[in-house]
RNA sequence: GGGCGCAUAGCUCAGCGGUAGAGCGCUGCCCUUACAAGGCAGAUGUCACAGGUUCGAUCCCUGUUGCGCCCACCA
C-alpha cells in the first residue's frame, strides 16, 4: 500500500515495544477514546465523499448491552468501517428509544419500592421523574458500546423523546390525520389489565396454555342449544348465540331467543357465516364487548356490546360475581352453572392459545374501547411495492415472503397507549365535541372546556421515523439531504414487523416515496453453544462484558462475525471466543516476527523479477483474497469474510510464508530485502482487511508497523490485479513435498526437532530453487562423507534421500504405503471406468471430464511414487 | 389451520449436480530463538428415511419421520 500516513513517531517503533502476548485490556480503552477524540467517526454532511449511512436500531433507554447488541453492532461497525476506509462519508447514527411501556414500568417499580405510585405523583411529576431516571441511570448501553469499539457519530446521538424528534412525531401525525390516515374509533383492542393500556397486535405474544372447555346449555328443552367456551365468565356479557346459516340443527331457532343462564336476559339466536358448524356443537356464544370476533358478529347483526369487566379485568356486572377477578369469576360461573345442571361436558386440560402482554406477560383481555388508529392500507401497499419493485432489497431473500405476508395482510394499527411516558397525541377536544389536531407550529386551542388527549403514542410510532427524524426531518437539513436514504438497515428478523415495516411505511410516506434504506440485511439471533435460545431463566445468558474483559472485544467481535451467516441464528460459546482470542494473538505475534526481521512498508514494491517464487505466490494469493473479501462483504457474508481471512492469514501467511521467509531472512542480502518488503506489504493489507471486524488489535499493530496515523482512516485495499499462477503451482508443489516428507518423519517416530542427514536431488524439478527452504522446514542436514541413504522419497520428480542410520522399524511405513497404494489404485479404477463411460463423455461438461482426467493422472502418479517408495524401503 | 425453514464428523455449522469441509473437541510427537493463546502429523461421516429425475445426487423432485420458527379471529 502506498498511502501510509506517517505519524509523529516516524516509520516504526522498535519491535521490543511489543510484548509476546497481546493484552487487549491495556489497549482497547485508550485507543477507543483516541479514535473518538480525533473525530474519526463523525460524519460531515457537507463532505464531497459519497454517503454511506446506517442507523443504529435504537436500544431501549432501559437496556444494557447483551450479546444480541454485540452481534448486531459488530456487523454494523464492520460495514461502516469498511466503507469509511473505501472513501465514503460513513455515518453510523447512534441513539436510543424511549421505550414507552418498558421505561414507565421501570420507574413505576422504583416508585412502588418507595411506597408511592405514579397516581400519587400525577402525570407531570411522573414524567419529570422518568426524565430524571433517564439522566441518572438510563442509557448504560452507550458506555458499553464504547467497550465494543462501536464507531458511531456520538455528536449526533438522538433520543426518540428529544425535542426535534417530538417535532417529527407531531408533524407526521398531523399530516396523516389531515390525509385521513389517522382516525379514532371504538373497537376491540388488546388490553393489558396490568399495564392498563391498549397494545397493538404485534405486542401480544401467544402461548399454548391448558384451560378448560366447558359446554353449557343455553335455553330450555327443545328451544335450547349447547355452546362451548374457555371463558365462561364472559357469558355474563353475551348478547346472542350464533349458528351457521346452513346448519339444519338450529334452523328452527334462528330469529328466536334463548334464555341466558345465571341472568334474567333472553338473547337472540343469529345466523352468521363466521360460525364453523363442524366445530364443537356448531353454536357459539356471542360477547361483543369481550371478543374481537364476537364484536364483528355483533356489528353485523346490530347486537349491543355489553361490557362486564373493568380495566383491571374485574367483573362489573351486577350480581353475585361482581368484584371478582376474571379467573375467580370463571370458576365461580362454572360452579354456578354446574349447580344449575347446565354443564353438559367439560374438557380438561384443554390446550389453547392465550395472548400475553409482551412487556409484563399478563394475560391480554380483549376490550372494547375508543382508540386512535393508523389506516395502514395505502401505507402498507407502498411498503410492499417498494420491495416488489426492487427499490429495496431484503437480504436474505427468503425473508421477503414473510415481509409480504405481513405487509399485505395488515389490520389497522392501534397507536394510542394509556400511558404517561411517550409522545402525547397532539389532539385537543373542545367543549362541544370538537376535535382539533395541532401541528408543531400551531397554537393549541385554549379556553373553557378545551383539553388535550391524554393518551400517548405507541413507541414504534416514533421509532418508525428514526431513519429521517434523526437527520433533522421535518427540516430539510443538509444531513437529511446527504444521508437519506440510508444505505442499509442491519437488524434482526425478529423486528421485521415491529420496526422495519413501520420505517418503510413512514419513510415512503414522509419522504415522497423515497424508501428509508436501499437494503435490509437481516441477521439471526444469538444462541448458546448448543443452539439454545439464551434466557435469564434458563441460566445460559451470558454478559458480553465478561467475555470482553477476559478475551478482549476483538475476540468477541471476531467470534460473532464468524458465526454470522445471513438470517441464520448464531450460536456462541466461550471456547469459541478463546479461539478468536488465539487468532488475535497469532496476528500479534506474526507482526512481531515481521518487525524483528525488518519487514517494511517503505518504498515501492520490488519488481516481481526480483522476487522469489514464495514472494510472488503470497502476493498473488493476497490479491485473490482482497477480491474475495470485497465480494463477500458486498453480499453481507460476514461469516465467510472472517473465515476466508482467518485461513489465509493463519495457514498461508503465518504458517507457510513466514516459515519460508525465515530462510531468506537468514541468508540476508537483496533477497531478504525484497522479502521484507513483501512481508510488510502482506501484513499491511491483511491488517486493513481484518480491521473492520477486529479494530483494536489491527490498529495497534498497523500503526507500529507502518507509522501511519490510524487504520480507521486508512484506505481499504484494492486488488492490484497481480496474479502468478506459476508461482502458486510451484509453492503448491513445495507444500505437498514438505508435507509428504513430514508425514514420513512423523510415521517413523522421528522427533520434529531431530536433525537428519539427507541428500536432495532437486535439479530440473519445480523444487530446484527451494533446497535451503526444504532443508530448513524438514530439519535436514547436509549429508556427510559417510552418508548412506536408508530411505528415499520421490516427490514431484525430485528425490529426498534420508539417512536414518537403520534405527527405524519400517513395518508401519510399509503398512501405510500399502494402504495408500490401494486407495490410489481404487481411484484409478474408478476414474478409468468413468472415462470409459460413453454416456458420461457425451453429456458431462468439458471441465468435469478434464477434472476426472486429472484425477486419473494424479492416481497414476501416486501409484508410481508409492511403488517407488516401497521399492526403497528396506525389507523385514 | 396456514406459511417458511432445518435434518451433513462427538458439538456448532458451511457446502449444494461431478473424489465430503471448517471451527472447537479428539489421538500422537514436539517448549524447532514470532507465538504452547504455539508447531507438525493424524483419526472420525450408509451427508435423516423411502422413492424418482440424471451418465452421475449430500445437492433437484415427491413422499415419510423428527425438529425449529412465523402468521391466524377457532368458540
Amino acid at each position: 500500500m502506498t498511502d501510509t500516513q506517517h505519524g509523529p513517531r516516524g516509520p516504526h517503533s522498535a519491535p521490543a515495544d511489543l510484548p509476546t502476548q497481546y493484552a487487549p485490556a491495556e489497549v482497547e480503552g485508550p485507543l477507543y477514546e483516541r479514535w473518538v477524540e480525533r473525530g474519526y467517526f463523525e460524519a460531515d454532511a457537507e463532505s464531497a465523499k459519497p454517503p454511506y449511512a446506517i442507523v443504529i436500531p435504537p436500544p431501549n433507554v432501559t437496556g444494557s448491552l447483551h450479546l444480541g447488541h454485540a452481534f448486531e453492532h459488530t456487523l454494523i461497525d464492520a460495514l461502516t468501517r469498511r466503507k469509511r476506509m473505501q472513501g465514503y462519508e460513513a455515518l453510523w447514527q447512534p441513539g436510543m428509544d424511549h421505550a414507552g411501556i418498558a421505561t414507565q414500568n421501570v420507574v413505576e417499580r422504583e416508585l412502588a419500592k418507595e411506597g408511592t405510585s405514579r397516581h400519587d405523583l400525577g402525570r407531570e411529576a411522573f414524567t419529570e421523574r422518568v426524565w430524571r431516571w433517564k439522566a441518572e441511570s438510563g442509557g448504560q448501553i452507550s458506555g458499553q458500546m464504547r467497550r465494543l469499539g462501536d464507531g458511531v457519530a456520538w455528536s449526533r446521538e438522538r433520543f426518540t423523546m428529544d425535542e426535534g424528534l417530538s417535532r417529527a412525531v407531531q408533524t407526521i401525525f398531523k399530516r396523516l390525520y389531515d390525509d385521513g390516515l389517522i382516525y379514532r374509533a371504538e373497537r376491540i383492542i388488546n388490553w393489558c389489565p396490568r399495564c392498563l393500556t391498549a397494545l397493538s397486535d404485534i405486542e401480544v405474544e401467544y402461548a399454548e396454555q391448558d384451560g378448560e372447555l366447558v359446554s353449557v346449555r343455553y335455553g330450555e328443552g327443545e328451544d335450547s342449544l349447547v355452546v362451548a367456551t374457555t371463558r365462561a365468565e364472559t357469558m355474563l356479557g353475551d348478547t346472542a348465540v350464533a349458528v351457521h346459516p346452513d346448519d339444519e340443527r338450529y334452523r328452527h331457532l334462528v330469529g328466536r331467543t334463548v334464555k341466558l343462564p345465571l341472568t334474567d336476559r333472553a338473547i337472540p339466536v343469529v345466523a352468521d357465516e363466521h360460525v364453523d358448524p363442524e366445530f364443537g356443537t356448531g353454536a357459539v356464544k356471542v360477547t361483543p364487548a369481550h371478543d374481537p370476533n364476537d364484536f364483528e358478529i355483533g356489528r353485523r347483526h346490530g347486537l349491543p356490546a355489553l361490557a362486564v369487566m373493568d380495566e383491571h379485568a374485574v367483573i362489573t356486572a351486577h350480581g353475585p360475581f361482581q368484584g371478582l377477578d376474571r379467573l375467580e369469576a370463571r370458576s365461580a360461573v362454572v360452579g354456578a352453572l354446574r349447580a344449575e345442571g347446565r354443564i353438559v361436558a367439560e374438557k380438561r386440560p384443554y390446550p389453547h392459545s392465550v395472548g400475553h402482554c409482551s412487556r409484563c406477560k399478563t394475560t391480554i383481555e380483549p376490550r372494547l374501547s375508543l382508540q386512535w388508529w393508523v389506516k395502514v392500507g395505502p401505507l402498507a401497499q407502498a411498503a410492499g411495492d417498494a420491495v416488489r419493485d426492487g427499490e429495496v432489497t431484503i437480504h436474505p431473500k427468503e425473508m421477503e415472503t414473510r415481509y409480504f405476508g405481513w405487509v399485505d395482510n395488515l389490520h389497522d394499527w392501534c397507536i394510542s397507549r394509556q400511558l404517561w411516558w411517550g409522545h402525547r397525541i397532539p389532539v385537543w377536544y373542545g367543549p362541544d365535541g370538537e376535535t382539533v389536531c395541532v401541528g408543531p407550529d400551531e397554537e393549541p386551542p385554549s379556553g373553557e372546556g378545551w383539553h388535550q388527549e391524554t393518551d400517548v403514542l405507541d413507541t414504534w410510532f416514533s421509532s418508525g421515523l428514526w431513519p429521517f427524524s434523526t437527520l433533522g426531518w421535518p427540516e430539510r437539513t443538509e444531513s437529511l439531504e446527504k444521508f437519506y436514504p440510508n444505505a442499509v438497515l442491519v437488524t434482526g428478523y425478529d423486528i421485521l414487523f415491529f420496526w422495519v415495516a413501520r420505517m418503510m411505511m413512514f419513510g415512503l410516506y414522509a419522504m415522497d416515496g423515497t424508501p428509508p434504506f436501499r437494503t435490509i440485511a437481516l441477521h439471526g439471533m444469538v444462541r448458546d453453544q448448543f443452539g439454545k435460545k439464551m434466557s435469564k431463566s434458563f441460566g445460559n445468558a451470558v454478559n458480553p462484558l465478561d467475555w470482553m474483559d477476559a478475551y478482549g472485544s476483538d475476540a468477541l467481535r471476531f467470534t460473532l462475525a464468524r458465526g454470522a451467516n445471513p438470517g441464520v441464528d448464531v450460536p456462541i460459546g466461550e471456547d469459541w471466543v478463546q479461539a478468536s482470542r488465539n487468532f488475535c494473538n497469532k496476528v500479534w505475534n506474526a507482526t512481531r516476527f515481521a518487525l524483528m526481521n525488518g519487514a517494511t512498508v517503505q518504498g515501492p514494491l520490488p519488481d516481481p523479477a526480483e522476487m522469489s517464487a514464495a514472494d510472488r505466490w503470497i502476493l498473488s494469493r493476497l490479491n485473490t483474497v482482497v477480491a474475495q473479501t470485497d465480494a463477500l462483504y458486498d453480499d453481507y457474508q460476514f461469516a465467510k469474510v472472517s473465515d476466508t481471512l482467518y485461513h489465509f492469514a493463519w495457514d498461508e501467511v503465518f504458517d507457510w510464508y513466514v516459515e519460508l521467509s525465515k530462510t531468506t531472512f537468514a541468508a540476508g542480502g537483496r533477497a531478504a530485502e525484497v522479502s521484507g518488503r513483501v512481508l510488510g506489504e502482506v501484513l499491511d493489507v491483511v491488517l486493513r482487511l481484518l480491521h473492520p471486524v477486529v479494530p483494536f488489535v489491527t490498529d495497534t499493530l498497523w500503526t507500529t508497523l507502518t507509522g501511519g496515523e490510524s487504520l480507521v482512516i486508512a484506505s481499504w485495499p484494492a486488488d492490484s490485479g497481480f496474479r502468478d499462477a506459476a508461482a502458486e503451482r510451484e509453492i503448491g508443489t513445495l507444500q505437498e513435498a514438505v508435507t509428504e516428507v513430514r508425514r514420513f518423519r512423523a510415521d517413523q517416530g522421528l522427533q520434529p526437532g531431530q536433525r537428519v542427514p539427507a541428500h536432495l536431488e532437486l535439479a530440473g524439478t519445480p523444487l530446484a530453487a527451494h533446497e535451503e527452504a526444504i532443508r530448513a522446514l524438514l530439519r535436514l542436514e547436509p549429508a556427510g562423507a559417510e552418508f548412506s541413504a536408508t530411505a528415499s522419497l520421490p516427490v514431484a520428480g525430485a528425490k529426498v534421500a534420508l539417512d536414518l542410520s537403520g534405527a527405524i522399524d519400517f513395518a508401519a511405513e510399509h503398512r501405510r504405503l500399502t494402504k495408500d497404494l490401494q486407495a490410489a489404485r481404487k481411484e484409478l479404477t474408478q476414474t478409468t471406468a468413468k472415462l470409459g463411460n460413453e454416456a458420461f463423455l457425451a453429456k458431462a461438461p468439458d471441465h468435469v471430464v478434464e477434472k476426472i482426467r486429472a484425477r486419473r493422472a494424479t492416481a497414476e502418479a501416486d501409484i508410481a511414487r508409492i511403488e517407488a517408495q516401497l521399492e526403497n524401503l528396506p525389507r523385514g
